[in-house]
DNA sequence: CTTGACCCTGACGCCGCGGCAGGGCGTAGG
DNA sequence: CCTACGCCCTGCCGCGGCGTCAGGGTCAAG
């Protein structure tokens, strides 16, 4: 059951797990204020003021100042798509580099197990995380300059209706091959299903963002894991859901053995 | 070629990433005083400061409080083995986390895709990290409660000098039968080969911390950019090290494939 | 109509630094 | 030997991001 009665703060705040006072923070930073206010004062939430809450705490976890976020959100060009990429882009980095902390760990682990001496200097520097330029900026850059994306960037931009019903259509397309497989009896690991999670998959680079092998694995979990998204696949014949699911990690699978 | 003398706070500044306030004011805080001061009142750092400073700045990565690190610093019982553990801990709840919220993106971006609406509730709950309870207190109780991990942990602390030199004896073992492997010309990623390397992997895990095939796979690459971790292997058979290599991923893509 | 849970607006405080001022080192070059 | 330039020192102020009261209104249940 999903309510759509704005939210007091306290409901915001036990959602969120943050404290009242940080909303009211937030209120004050001008970063996020309630859409409605009752005649008595009080801060009511609404369902956008949740999503926008939701980048602001994802843009805090990476390390971003307030203001910095707020000029962000604020931003009136950038589509909701584009946040979300941000967002992706950015908690990717992190974890990056945390992992390569997480590597430098291991590897001083291993140096004591065999008892070599490792110069200061290589375990220090890994752990300075935090560069200096703002990150949007950053980010941005590092990805205008590769080729795909500013493809993918240009293109979604200017796509027109007829454009998106083409690539409804193509996703379509791809659906009913599912099912006609499935409905053939092929098998959800062999070739002619991973075939077709293998152009799912490059539909989806060409058309909205890249779109790893491992990105495709998490897409396809949400289709057991959350009904709506399998709700789209068993329009199309019951149990495809759970085909297209095997199918893709097959695929998947199959890339990263190479 | 490696520097013995000491470090300025400059130098330290520059290795690390960190500001000489930040310095000072670790100083201040008395997290990381320099083991030496020149007559003229200048901090030199040395290499063990180094080690803390590490320590520091990766306890301060996962978002822990000055005040919490000092005290986990100078818990005297810690030795160094476990001070690591808890490091790697830490980094893997962090990035896991982070993960999640990745996920979560990646979910938001789909639905847009599909036309679904999410509900608030779900979008902005997995955003609320910092768990409120000290994290180095819940991290062991988590680990405390297993047994492979107190097993692991009372072993360790009880080990005499014999049982450590059984332990060398095991690895040293493994080692050789890695070389003799390699020598009768068996393929790295043959059978006999990850069956080493499994038996390698437990030899870990029995002996000192739950290695995962993923952490094994880091350490194996070790052996291939540290030219100290690859002499180890060297001296047993030329070319050993990138036959353990490639024995220790076989093994752990053959673990990930089930 | 009371009571307890929840909301409001200040205001002060703490932590983790950033940044500057005012002043000693230290070393290389003229 | 003196100078000049870079690095070091110790205060000290300030700011961002909240935590934490205090003092007072609001609202739904009983």
């Amino acid at each position: 059951m999903i309510s759509r009665t704005p939210y007091t703060v306290g409901a915001v705040a036990k959602l969120a797990n943050v404290t009242v006072r940080t909303l009211h923070h937030y209120h004050e930073a001008g970063v996020l204020r309630p859409t409605l206010r009752t005649e008595s004062g009080y801060r009511m939430y609404s369902a956008a003021d949740l999503e926008r809450l939701q980048r602001i705490l994802c843009y805090r976890q990476v390390g971003m100042g307030i203001a910095e976020i707020r000029t962000l959100l604020d931003a009136p060009a950038d589509d909701p798509l584009a946040q979300l990429r941000r967002q992706h882009r950015l908690l990717t980095d992190r974890i990056e580099q945390l992992e390569r902390m997480r590597q430098a760990v291991a590897k001083m682990m291993e140096a004591r197990r065999m008892g070599l001496q490792l110069d200061p200097h290589e375990m220090v520097e890994v752990f300075g995380g935090d560069d200096p330029t703002g990150y949007a900026e950053e980010a941005e850059r590092r990805w205008g300059e590769t080729s795909a994306w500013a493809e993918s960037q240009r293109r979604t931009a200017g796509y027109t209706k007829a454009d998106w019903q083409r690539v409804r259509a193509e996703f379509d397309e791809i659906c009913r091959r599912y099912a006609a497989l499935m409905a053939a009896g092929a098998p959800a690991g062999g070739s002619e299903a991973t075939a077709v999670a293998e152009a799912h998959r490059q539909h989806l680079e060409r058309v909205y963002y890249p779109c790893t092998p491992q990105m495709h694995r998490g897409l396809a979990d949400l289709t057991l894991t959350d009904r709506r998204f399998a709700a789209h696949y068993e329009r199309y014949a019951a149990g495809l859901a759970a085909y297209v699911h095997e199918a893709i990690h097959a695929n998947a699978d199959g890339q990263s053995d190479e």
